[in-house]
DNA sequence: TCCGTCAAGTAGTACT
DNA sequence: AGTACTACTTGACGGA
């Protein structure tokens, strides 16, 4: 993300370290900013190009010459005031209360790795958008990102597990009716039965999103997910 | 204390 | 080589 972008957080280390030792609350500049690690990518400290556009679907190509200003920060809110905003993600937020406790947690040595909670407006929004539009061009993205005072790539990795989470969501459902057309052909000995397939039917759905197999009946894996 | 949720981390891949 | 993608996995947190 380019420092321009966000002229009034600095994520440098030393900042964050002054920051610290000021005694405020580390984790959330504007209270969702992060403290994380580098990612493999090392897209944090990168500005965003045009170049990727062209490895996604067509419809999103078309969007990444929309200009949009990376140099200020606006005053609102895709509609909501910045004071709006501000209030939901410090004041008395439940945001807030976490991030100090993650610092009387945090001590010399590993840093314990942070999770930003977004606050319900930043998440609304981003689920309006979302429900517009699956993929952001850079500029809307970094656009979107100043409005809600998260980062380019807190973004981004929102909208990726967001996509995943949709697919998920949709393969569990299809595949979970398919289990059931195909239970319906069998006989129903009683009502008992059902309970039992109902039950397991729905404990497959839960279980599926962080067990990416499943099993049958004598526990050998049928389905993996990546071979979808 | 267990379990679900979710932001972030990781690995592998595709594209230029 | 650089970047963003998907497909998970990890780890922190809150609720039952």
């Amino acid at each position: 993300m380019s420092a321009s972008a966000k002229p009034l957080t600095s994520f440098l280390i030393q900042d964050i370290l002054s920051i610290k030792e000021d005694k405020r609350p580390l984790g959330r500049t504007a209270c969702t900013e992060p403290v994380r690690s580098k990612s493999n990518t090392g897209e944090d400290t990168k500005q965003p190009t045009d170049k990727w556009t062209d490895g996604l679907p067509n419809h999103v190509g078309s969007l990444a010459n929309d200009a949009a200003p990376k140099d200020k920060a606006p005053n609102t809110v895709l509609g909501t005031t910045e004071t709006d905003l501000n209030d939901r993600s410090c004041a008395n937020s439940p945001e807030l209360k976490r991030s100090l406790s993650m610092e009387n947690l945090g001590g010399v040595g590993k840093q314990k790795r942070s999770r930003a909670a977004f606050t319900h407006l930043q998440v609304l929004e981003l689920e309006k958008k979302f429900n517009h539009q699956k993929y952001l061009s850079a500029p809307e993205r970094a656009h979107l990102a100043s409005s809600l005072r998260l980062t380019e790539t807190q973004v981004k990795i929102w909208f990726q597990n967001r996509r995943y989470k949709t697919k998920r969501k949709q393969l569990t459902s299809e595949y979970s009716k398919d289990m059931f057309q195909q239970s319906e052909g069998l006989p129903f000995h009683d009502t008992e039965d059902d309970l039992v397939r109902a039950s397991l039917f729905a404990t497959m759905y839960k279980g599926y999103q962080y067990r990416p197999y499943f099993y049958d009946i004598n526990g050998i894996a049928v389905w993996k997910s990546t071979l979808w």
